[in-house]
DNA sequence: TCATAATAGTCAGGTACCTGTCTATATCCA
DNA sequence: TGGATATAGACAGGTACCTGACTATTATGA
């Protein structure tokens, strides 16, 4: 079947081979779990939803992903009902995400995917691994970051 | 303007956010070398082709994409006068990707684009810090592809 | 205190990938 | 040699991001 990975792939497409990678095991660990019709960039607003409620623009700044995208996840998970809107009493132009009682249940395990993941990861590659290119990509992200202009706003990126 | 990067963001975050600047910095560089029309995707068209021609079905196991990634960049890359495409003399099924004249003066650049990031990269974060990132993503891939039973076929990615 | 700037959210549209299905041709081996 | 199987490419449709432009509301500071 000659799948070898050929020996010298340039830094791009390993960082986006890879991250599919994550993509998919995120998606099969959500789907073992039982809620197949949670998807990765889904799992964000259970991380970070709060009793008190809270809007998407902070779900938006904390998840690293644009408003539109936030917006999308939280839409659909209103649909399947997991969380509701409800109009933030102190400021007029926000609304606030609450989870359901549907979506409380579900928060614990959709939390806990992202960490399953690197748990099963570091046991195949060795956690030193795992661990050693985590903090690599960390330094070498706040390098880049100084280093351009773009060093301004939340750039994107969710659980996945 | 409270932008630090928080301090531990999960591995698929740091992935996508890594690569994200990649692509970013790809497409600048052309840009810079006076090809705006040129996108990252299409890079992969330049550093394959090959003066006999090429099928797009190569194209696409060479560059890890999926054929309708290839053949989309291919068809705008034909428009833009680039490459052009000729039936396949050994196979009716098939036809050859050529670099047209004006596709054979860009090929340097876009070969060189992925090159020129990596580059500036290494002379930013180091070149050992850089080439440690793409060894222990390199490893972990083939890891990754021997653990599950996704091994089987080209599973994506391109010179971005 | 009032004009200006920033922020919450919506809307419209784009990109680079993906999947599955289908036809024509090629290859294989029983 | 012919029937199953694989491959080249086209077609239709989906996903998770992105951008920019716009309205309503809030915060700022001169």
């Amino acid at each position: 079947m000659e799948n070898r990975v050929p020996t010298r792939l340039s830094l791009g497409l390993l960082l986006r081979l890879v991250h599919q990678h994550w993509t998919q095991d995120v998606e099969a660990a959500l789907e073992e779990a039982g809620f197949g019709d949670i998807r990765p960039p889904h799992a964000n607003v259970f991380t970070f939803a709060r009793p008190e409620g809270i809007q998407v623009s902070e779900l938006t700044r904390l998840a690293h992903v644009r408003k539109q995208t936030m917006t999308q996840a939280v839409e659909e998970l209103e649909r399947l009902g997991y969380v509701e809107r409800r109009p933030d009493p102190n400021d007029r132009r926000a609304r606030l995400v609450f989870l359901t009682e549907r979506g409380k249940g579900v928060r614990p395990v959709a939390m806990a995917t992202g960490r399953l993941v690197d748990q099963r990861w570091s046991d195949m590659a060795g956690s030193q691994e795992i661990e050693g290119i985590k903090q690599a990509l960390q330094a070498l992200l706040e390098k880049l970051r100084s280093g351009d202009g773009n060093a301004a706003e939340p750039i994107d990126g969710a659980g996945t």
